[in-house]
DNA sequence: TTCGGCATGTAACTCGTTACATGATTTT
DNA sequence: AAAATCATGTAACGAGTTACATGCCGAA
């Protein structure tokens, strides 16, 4: 699928930068739905160098350090725009390990059962803190419109959000099913 | 992380089965959220045999099919048990490809762009309802105690549904922002 | 007799993570 | 002087997918 590609070409498709600046990148902003290590960035740059779907050329500005500028070219910017507009069936459900553990819960202790969905219910609601200081910071109260270049960052991170809400709201309904066994009221 | 190894140890705490009984598991009751092909599952059932987590009677019932009969040892539970109840961190978000397009999608055409978040929503919605049919199927109207054996199955299957609910709408939301650029009213 | 389902396995490959490895520059 | 950040790479390993490979049984 070489999905790390299509990321990097279209982040060098925004601006040219090095390695190392995508390593950020994906650290902060795509981090959300999307991460990747350098060690797997560079050897995935030398080989979009080697298909000519980018070039690099060396800067040292003013230090000595050995940095390498990639730019995207017209082929990569042809291959991202294929791969970007191409529509493509859903994927099966990304694996979730807690919903393995749930689907085991029967088997749980059941003290321990409400311990782990409250666990979970608290680290959720502080990623969703998390979340919405990300967009009041990024955009305030400001919906951006299609043609704003933050446009597709905005729509994730409003994903992103929506997703840990439902997630919570789900967390809170389990925890009220697990206190409700043995109806005899 | 070792999860499958888990996953396979979970089913077998339910009752003993061959490896092909597993992977039917796999692809019908738990691929909501997890799955694994036969080439994934047989390697790991021997490795559980090595680690004696596993054990395993040939059967031939009534005709010559060599059948092998997995049964969890008490080792094995003890195992799957101290997995099941530890507490662990969130993980980061699981890689969407759908959600990194929707990050580039101001590089996409806006005929084009609306075009697949409509594909997207329908196929969602296709989606909703194949999980819903199964909820009424498997539950009706009846929601399940903690007691029940399918408690499990129940959560998680409420999960998928609400994940593709809230998908569903964020998926409206988006085509709805994506026509109302140059609010000139 | 051919096809679909039952049943088990291996091989090659891709993707991703963790760790190893180096070296300069900037901040404390 | 030490620690953090900039900057680039490789190696080993684990997880997962696709394809290869075999053989029985029952139904059409």
């Amino acid at each position: 699928l070489r999905t790390l590609k299509f990321a990097l070409l279209g982040l060098l498709n925004q601006q040219s930068m090095t390695g190392y600046d995508i390593t950020r990148q994906f650290k902060h902003t795509i981090n959300e739905f999307w991460h990747a290590n350098h060690s797997q960035i560079y050897p995935e740059l030398k080989k979009l160098t080697d298909e000519g779907l980018v070039v690099f050329r060396i800067e040292n500005g003013e230090n000595l350090i050995n940095k390498k500028v990639y730019t995207i070219t017209d082929k990569g910017r042809a291959d991202f725009i294929k791969w970007l507009e191409k529509d493509e069936p859903i994927p099966v459900t990304p694996k979730e390990v807690f919903r393995l553990r749930t689907f085991f819960c029967s088997d749980m202790d059941t003290v321990r059962r409400e311990e782990l969905f409250r666990s979970q219910l608290v680290q959720h609601e502080d990623r969703l803190q998390y979340l919405i200081n990300n967009k009041v910071n990024s955009f305030g109260d400001v919906v951006p419109t299609p043609e704003d270049k933050n446009f597709g960052d905005y729509l994730v991170l409003l994903n992103a959000i929506m997703r840990e809400q439902t997630l919570i709201e789900w967390l809170k309904h389990c925890i009220y099913l697990c206190n409700n066994s043995n109806p005899e009221l």
